[in-house]
DNA sequence: GAAAAATACGAACGATCGTGCTTATTGTCA
DNA sequence: TGACAATAAGCACGATCGTTCGTATTTTTC
């Protein structure tokens, strides 16, 4: 590998942290390049602009994110089983990858939800891309008979986010140790009442 | 009223609309000014620092809050109507205040969930507080036997609390009009969950 | 209406912001 | 190893950051 594309992943290592921490508006060139040890200059040299290095931020989340909690997933049967295991990976994908301080892609969408601009499309198109394949383990489910064959899929993976959105507030911000039994007592609950007449 | 609190207020008022658009960190005392109308020196007189100016417009959010969410859902009669009518208001209560462009306090809670002090600990009480008001009219609608006797009521506003936060991804960051649908269906799969047995 | 108090402004501070340059250092390949 | 390209640093820029201070203006009070 290039000594360029390691730097560059080193500093965009630093940016995710930087971003955990105190969200994505507090990604500034210099301090940055303080946490990445290496000048502002030398750094800003690897992206064009602060928006080029955001955009390429949130790239590397996603990235992280797909290891974090799509691939293992992968190695669980498909169906009711992959999609516990996507829950699972969710809910502790952040600590798993070192941002034990927040997700940054949560922080990215509260932050950039109505400033249009590279960073919005692709915080968006991420979480396009989650809904899409968390639907299409939904899907899978309910063809292999786990779940309900009329079941409203789009319904489903609303209710999904919005355990996960629970569990991380709860989580974060709130301190309550009860997050974690909470969010898997409304999974289950969740697909109990998805599950095929008895 | 003093002139000095009318003009703190309509400050506020600016900076509210502000954190809506870009979040808490974008409330720069510049930027607020000119928002405001008025010199830098002149706006910044009425609060000791930038972080006391946050610290009010945490204030001030919550109870526009108050005003927008609880007050109405009083006029309705305890129990299950008034707890419907809380949650109809908290899904619109931003655009029905003004800020349409966002919930002020969650992106603080975002952005300040792991950054101790007083904006932190300001965010923090208004969910305490919201958490418990919300479970106070669970309870009501308990004794009213509107629900369940032995309903599990911190999971209950656990449930809630995903709905509306769902609500808000869906709604304001992917513009998906089936959010309003999506929210109201899970509350009332959450309510019918939650019913006495026949 | 005069005196006193509250409020707003203008200018300036050191620091930091994002971003260009130019120069040194380093890595890569013939 | 030498030549060339890639990478990092140094420095400086205009702008803006939060904040302070002295002064002008307005509001309140007597």
């Amino acid at each position: 590998m290039n000594k360029g594309e390691q730097t560059r992943i080193a500093i965009l290592e630093a940016a995710l942290a930087q971003a955990s921490e105190a969200g994505f508006e507090s990604l500034t060139i210099g301090s940055l390049a303080e946490r990445a040890g290496m000048s502002k200059s030398g750094l800003f040299a690897h992206f064009g602009s602060r928006e080029e290095l955001q955009v390429a931020a949130i790239g590397m989340a996603a990235g992280r994110f797909a290891e974090a909690v799509f691939v293992p997933a992968l190695h669980h049967p498909r169906g009711l089983p992959r999609l516990r295991a996507l829950f699972d990976n969710w809910l502790e994908w952040t600590v798993r990858s070192g941002l034990a301080h927040g997700c940054p892609m949560q922080a990215a969408a509260v932050e950039f939800d109505d400033r249009p601009g590279p960073v919005h499309d692709a915080v968006v198109g991420h979480y396009a891309r989650l809904e899409q394949s968390i639907a299409r383990a939904v899907e899978l489910a309910v063809d292999e008979g786990h779940l309900r064959a009329d079941l409203d899929i789009g319904q489903f993976v609303f209710d999904l986010i919005g355990i996960v959105f629970a569990y991380y507030h709860q989580n974060r911000l709130m301190h309550r140790d009860s997050a974690t039994l909470r969010a898997r007592t409304a999974f289950a609950r969740l697909v109990d009442a998805a599950s095929p007449a008895p």
